[in-house]
DNA sequence: ATTTTTCTACGAAAAAAATCGTACAAAAAT
DNA sequence: ATTTTTGTACGATTTTTTTCGTAGAAAAAT
């Protein structure tokens, strides 16, 4: 194997991403049998084997977007981007993708869509009025 | 070619929804070629042959997102499916990929990259507005 | 001491998506 | 009339992504 140093990473496919919600959402670094546990109990309708994640997550070792620690036999694994990186950078993608590059056609339609509560809509005023008072004064 | 006659439609993959992109963006329904010296246009870096996008288009017509009518010899294809559902469609999975199924996290991310006009900002505002007065008037 | 369980490595197959080559028909140009 | 251009059809190939089978090492259980 390989491994990769290249210093921009690749956006992370579907199932990459998936593998990378797990370990977010559970800090420290986690083994492949954890992710696959995690997997499965997400997707109950389709059971992943275990070979399957262990080798998504060698590929993604590889590609740069996870790091490993070797503990005893096992190993731990850790996410090598940050959540709010790549969703930073999924959302351009996504936003090109879908929406001809614009931000705010994207939100009028997430928000549209319902399913926000009054405090998220707070919060989102929040940051609205923040950043109208950063054009205000540059 | 089996013409699909599902009511519900697959999202459409990332190529397809570039070729529904150009349709929607010019209405009145276009031919293959048409769809094909766009899409070149849009990516000067890497040639799309005319029978890439062709195939591409037939595909979609099987799958229902296309129709076409047949205008002397050549094909005018329309899109089968509205922008906006398709948005709020792709936006679902995006969320749910993306965003643990969070749309404020989504757009707080989107706007928080910048890249929105203080115009955009207010229309979001307005419709956070009409959507607050709505949970309190129900 | 053997057997069973638990782990990684990795090639290869399967599935999904994208690309293209070739055939062939009709119209336009010569 | 013949050639060239312009169009569709569609099988097959290539590329990307996902899935899995098998081998083998090390630890745990018997």
């Amino acid at each position: 194997m390989t491994t990769n140093r290249n210093l921009n990473l690749p956006t992370p496919t579907d199932s990459e991403l998936e593998i990378l919600q797990v370990l977010w959402q559970n800090a420290g670094g986690q083994t492949v049998r954890f992710i696959n546990e995690r997997l499965n109990v997400l997707h109950p309708e389709k059971e992943i084997g275990y070979t399957t994640t262990l080798k998504l997550m060698q590929i993604m070792l590889d590609k740069g977007l996870l790091t490993r620690d070797i503990v005893e036999r096992s190993h731990i694994y850790l996410p090598a981007v940050a959540e709010e990186t790549t969703q930073t950078q999924l959302v351009r993608g996504f936003v090109d993708a879908a929406f001809r590059g614009s931000a705010s056609s994207l939100v009028l339609r997430a928000l549209g869509d319902g399913a926000t509560t009054p405090e998220e809509l707070e919060q989102i005023k929040a940051l609205i009025n923040r950043l109208e008072n950063q054009n205000e004064t540059p």
